[in-house]
DNA sequence: AAGACGAAAGTGGTTGA
DNA sequence: TCAACAACTTTCGTCTT
C-alpha cells in the first residue's frame, strides 16, 4: 500500500534508459499504469509494489501453516479491511456450546461491537463511498494505486467535513477525478461525470472544495501526460510518440503551453510529428482521439510550428 | 471527394472588482 | 455576484491535394 506522500514523486518523467534496448524513451500505459519502453516494448515493473505475501504455498495446508495475517490491507474498504468480527454462533474455538453468564456476556460485547462500527455516522459514510468508488474505478479501469489515492483523498475529505452538505457521489467522481490526476494519468472530468449519476457542476465544485480543503499537490493536467493515451488510439509508431515528446519538450521551454488546452497541444505535438516522422494522421482523427476540435488542433500546430521554427514539407 | 484552412459568432470557465 | 476576458467550439464557405 502507498500513501499520498510516496506518490507524489514516484512518477516517471520520461527521462528513464530503458533496460532491454539502452534508449530513454519509457512511457505509461494509462489503463494498467504499466511504464513501457515505446522503442522495444519492454515492461518496467520494478515500480509496482506487490502486496501479497513474500511466500509460496502449494496446497492448502501449507497455506494455512504459513499464513500470518489476514487479508491485505487496502483504504478501498470501509474499515480498511482489518476490522474484527464476533461470531453469531454460541460456541467457542473449539466448537463446544457456551452457556451462562459468558454467554450473556458475548452478548452484551457483540451489541456495542456492531453499534461502534455502523453506527458512527462517518463509518457509515465510507461504506456506501468505497462501494461508490469500486463501482466507478472499475467502471473507468483505474488502476489499483490509483484507487487507493482516491480512496485517501475521500478519507481525508470525509474526516474535514469536505463532505457534508455535498452527496457522496459527487465527492467520490471528484477523488477518482484527482487521484487519476496525481499519478499522472488524467481523465478528462467529462469521462467521469458519465459514469455517475450526479452532474457535472457538482462534481467540479467537489474538486474545487477537496484541492482548497485538504494538503494534496494535485499537478496540472499537461500535454505530456496525454500523449501515450492520445497516440493508443491512433496506433502511432514509437518514433512518432518520441518526436511528439520532444516537440512538447520544447514548447515548454518557449512558454507556450502555458493556459492552453493539454488536448490541444498533445495533438498539435502528435500531428507534426506524424508529419515529420511520415506516420501522418488526418487533423480530424487526432481530434477526436485528443477531444478537442480540428479547429483547436490547427491553431495550436499553426503556433508550434510558428515558435519553434519547424519546417514542414508539404510535398509529402 | 477528402482534407486543410480561416473567419465569425457562440459557449463555459477564470479572474478581479 | 457580476462583468470582462481569453481560450475553445461550432458552423460554414473556400482552397488545395
Amino acid at each position: 500500500m502507498k500513501n499520498l506522500a510516496d506518490t507524489k514523486g514516484a512518477h516517471i518523467t520520461g527521462k528513464e534508459v530503458c533496460m532491454g534496448c539502452g534508449q530513454n524513451i519509457f512511457t505509461e500505459d494509462y489503463t494498467r499504469g504499466e511504464h513501457t519502453c515505446t522503442v522495444c516494448g519492454l515492461v518496467a515493473s520494478e515500480r509496482t509494489v506487490d502486496s501479497g505475501p513474500e511466500w509460496r504455498a502449494f496446497t492448502a495446508e501449507e497455506r494455512n501453516a504459513r499464513a500470518r495475517t489476514g487479508s491485505p490491507m487496502t483504504l478501498t474498504i470501509a474499515d480498511k479491511g482489518i476490522s474484527t468480527t464476533i461470531d453469531w454462533r454460541n460456541r467457542d474455538a473449539n466448537g463446544r456450546v457456551i452457556g451462562g453468564n459468558t454467554r450473556a456476556a458475548i452478548y452484551r460485547m457483540r451489541k456495542w461491537h456492531i453499534r461502534s462500527m455502523l453506527h458512527s455516522s462517518q463509518h457509515r459514510n465510507l461504506g456506501i463511498a468505497m462501494n461508490e468508488l469500486q463501482r466507478l474505478s472499475s467502471q473507468l479501469g483505474v488502476p489499483r494505486d490509483v484507487r487507493e489515492t482516491a480512496a485517501l483523498i475521500y478519507r481525508k475529505s470525509l474526516f474535514k467535513k469536505l463532505v457534508r452538505g455535498r452527496s457522496i457521489e459527487s465527492v467520490v467522481a471528484a477523488s477518482v477525478y484527482l487521484a487519476c490526476r496525481i499519478h499522472r494519468i488524467p481523465r478528462p472530468l467529462d469521462e467521469i461525470v458519465t459514469e455517475t449519476n450526479v452532474d457535472r457542476k457538482q462534481v467540479g465544485h467537489s474538486v474545487r472544495r477537496i484541492v482548497s480543503g485538504i494538503s494534496i499537490n494535485v499537478p496540472l493536467p499537461s500535454a505530456k501526460d496525454l500523449i501515450p493515451r492520445v497516440s493508443s488510439d491512433l496506433m502511432l509508431e514509437g518514433r512518432t510518440i518520441k518526436k511528439a515528446t520532444e516537440i512538447i519538450n520544447q514548447a515548454k521551454e518557449k512558454y507556450v503551453t502555458i493556459g492552453k488546452a493539454p488536448g490541444g497541444i498533445a495533438g498539435a505535438a502528435l500531428y507534426i510529428a506524424g508529419i515529420l516522422e511520415e506516420d501522418r494522421r488526418t487533423q480530424r482523427e487526432i481530434a477526436q482521439a485528443s477531444r478537442v476540435t480540428e479547429v483547436t488542433i490547427r491553431n495550436r500546430y499553426k503556433e508550434l510550428v510558428r515558435v519553434l521554427g519547424i519546417t514542414i514539407n508539404v510535398s509529402s
